[in-house]
DNA sequence: ACCTATTCATAAGA
DNA sequence: TTCTTATGAATAGGT
């Protein structure tokens, strides 16, 4: 097409050859956003020079990389290197292990079983059987630490009303001593134990598990 | 170009749309060739149909990649970083699952239970008899069609018997005949019920389940 | 798939 | 590079 016909081979004129690339080059261009628009396709397409310069045409709404990845799905040809392909598997294996976990995980909870060989429920069955025990066990456990804990705080409780009553003694003596006219006393008095005393539980952590 | 000419807007007749495609793929593939025999040019050219029909073209002693390769590094823009990015996200994305799976997995085991709350292992606990109480469910209902098939064979066991019986007082009475001298009668004897004659256990399946 | 009127792309020249 | 234009190529619609 043009003024005459010519053969599909090599132009050797250097200049020649540079406009008819960057001709023929849009003209591509042109015809790749038509048959995107007219037909639905997707369409990758790039361009080098032979100078080396580069052009690009990728489907609107779409990016080069899903191009390549449905090439990768569809041609099988591996366009990416190792690390790729490892980071694949690794996903493939994290399926299956989620899937095989999501399996038992039903199982356990009594779900899916309809299709299990007796033998599998026995399985389940004593899986949830030793869970139990080992439950109840440890929340036996942390009964029997709320019970000691209490106890301590008990004797705790004891421990500072009596202080608190032998606090008091001293106070009413020394108010008795006020009344008997020691009045410059009561400017310099100082608790023998402090307000601030707080009671300390001997396990800390406990209340937390509540 | 044709007997009219068309707005570049999306072809709605499905078939006409197939059509042009096809045409326009071709031609589109052509000036490809065109172009890098005429210029030197690279061209990289992959194009999907809306059907998900693949078919590319890529100059010849040239490797997709070894475009995508030079794509890469002039355009800036990392393909396959992006790429990994997504794997990686995605793998980071199922391994928590996993992790979340497997802690239940061993919560409902009872194990890792140490570090538990009191409300989260009666959360376990509750699951634990939710799975007990179907599992057994499922196992007493096996044992029911275990009796009921078992109960079957008996019946058919005692017709079978029963059958055979009535077949040795036939047998018995040829014999007396054939003790009587009706000798050539023997080689012509057929039983009446086959040999082959199986029990057929009326749920063929369950046996697997054992 | 083939046909062909028509439109489009482009080679060559400016 | 861009414009022009004669010419060959591509293709829309029909068979």
């Amino acid at each position: 097409m043009g003024r005459g016909k010519i053969e599909i081979k090599r132009i050797e004129n250097s200049s020649n050859r540079q406009v008819t690339y960057s001709k023929r080059r849009n003209g591509i261009m042109k015809k790749a956003k038509e048959i995107t628009v007219l037909c639905d396709a997707h369409v990758s397409l790039v361009i080098f020079a032979s100078s080396g310069k580069m052009h690009e045409y990728c489907s609107p709404s779409t990016k080069l990389v899903d191009i390549l990845d449905r090439y990768h799905t569809q041609s099988g040809k591996r366009l990416w290197d190792a690390k790729h392909e490892n980071l694949s598997n690794e996903i493939d294996r994290i399926k299956k292990e989620n899937d095989s976990m999501q399996i038992e995980l039903r199982h356990l909870k009594g779900e899916d079983i309809t299709s299990l060989h007796y033998k599998e429920l026995m399985a389940i069955e004593e899986a949830l059987e030793n869970g139990l025990t080992s439950n109840s066990e440890k929340q036996r456990e942390i009964i029997r630490m709320m019970k000691k804990n209490e106890k301590m705080l008990e004797e705790e409780y004891k421990h500072l009303t009596y202080q608190l009553q032998k606090q008091e003694l001293v106070m009413e003596g020394n108010l008795r001593e006020m009344e008997n006219g020691f009045h410059q006393r009561v400017r310099d008095f100082q608790p023998q134990m402090p307000f601030s005393f707080r009671v300390q539980p001997i396990q800390p952590n406990l209340q937390d598990r509540m």
